[in-house]
DNA sequence: TCAGTTGTTAAACACCTGTTTAATACAGTT
DNA sequence: AACTGTATTAAACAGGTGTTTAACAACTGA
């Protein structure tokens, strides 16, 4: 039988802190979540926060740099290969973005956790998207690329991206008001996963390919109201 | 000269009370604003809130109400005669959501208090959605309607509103993140409103112009990668 | 003038917050 | 056996939290 040496002992402690304390921090943000039901939900002492973190907020940044570990092993990217098509390697990555960063019906603390970066980025926030965002970005970029053909500005390409990108997170941020403004049994019923996923690539890729038709210069009218704030 | 009955100053402190709370609320959130905190900026006495809303909570419904009227007072809604096309219409639309609700460079806390009852409805929601998302996002259907002309299902319109709406909102939810994402200088000079607004709309209306040449039946094929979650 | 209502105030209440401390337990090493 | 460094514990600390209370001030209508 394995030994279990005082650093075994302590891993599974710690760890177990950080288990217990991304689903707190994911429901109530930083600030709600309070040190004394972390340390009951791990069954740990009070003090075990700050003797292995040194404070709430350092166990708050390793519990977002666990997120996105966990998360990015849950939901691998899908492989493709030489016949893949764009269409298809565009749906395939929607759906990875549903997957990964939306997940409306499970709604994992990981996922929450890493939104709650987004819409409030604290330090852990730049390493998010050093280490996941911008990659993750510029795969969609590359996939975008593969279907205009033609060269693009630098802007154009981060535009389209984000706008494939805003259709998705929209579910995420916004699910709840959705749910009450179009009624619970139409959204339960045609937005799932996969329907989702369906239109939003083909809502896409019908703007990306009409943009080509139209030379890359669509809307040039200026809108003349609305103009005020 | 006008004659201050106790009507007058109590709604005077009333107001000032709420007026005071939006900002502390939008910019903390509603756990951790304090009374004493928003006491002090509104320059009365700690039991004040009590002794008007009786406790926090109702303050913060109040507020929330509020902020909504104001919105729509500072930003109202574009008038059309029978002369605008529908591009234009969409055009004067996306930019309505952008300047309303996502409000990128000044971010006045109106608009950060509605967004927190998006990302987390209270019970200040449904009244937000009755009262204002839902009209909102009919007058943007009708939109849409009079450009595909073929009558959609109702769940195919919402998609596309919520398309629309999508791209919008992000840049309100993740302007931080994106701002990291691309860069400072590339977001400042390139993601205004007025580009994103030409931008989105044209985005937008190609899709739905392609919808229509591809017989509403966009992206049959389903996607066989990254279905785990 | 005199109740009576309304608005305001300072003080206190009971509780919760993150963090620190000193004592204790227990492993491996000398 | 004594020592050492790590892990854990209960208790206390200093400060902040929303809410309540009772006293006081100001104006109202009879």
């Amino acid at each position: 039988m394995a030994k279990s040496n005082p650093r075994d002992k302590s891993d599974s402690t710690r760890d177990r802190i950080i288990l217990q304390a991304g689903p707190i921090f994911a429901s109530k943000g930083f600030r709600a979540a309070t040190v004394r039901e972390i340390c009951d939900a791990a069954d740990v002492n009070l003090a075990s926060i700050n003797y292995y973190f040194g404070d709430k907020q350092k166990l708050y940044f390793e519990t977002v740099v666990r997120a996105r570990e966990m998360r990015v092993e849950q939901v691998p990217q899908p492989q493709w290969d030489l016949s893949t098509t764009p269409h298809q390697k565009l749906q395939g990555f929607v759906g990875l973005i549903l997957d990964r960063l939306v997940a409306m019906q499970t709604e994992p603390w990981q996922v929450r956790l890493l939104m709650r970066e987004i819409l409030q980025p604290t330090e852990a926030c730049s390493h998010l998207v050093k280490e996941y965002f911008r990659p993750f970005f510029d795969s969609l970029l590359a996939i975008v690329d593969d279907i205009v053909e033609a060269p693009l500005a630098q802007h154009q390409r981060n535009k389209i991206g984000l706008s494939i990108v805003g259709q998705c997170l929209y579910y995420r941020f916004a699910a709840g008001v959705t749910s009450l403004m179009i009624g619970d049994e139409d959204f339960e019923e045609h937005f799932d996963r996969d329907s989702l996923a369906e239109h939003i690539t083909g809502f896409s890729l019908a703007a990306i390919e009409n943009f080509q038709r139209q030379g890359n210069t669509p809307a040039t009218q200026q809108s003349d109201v609305a103009d005020s704030n």
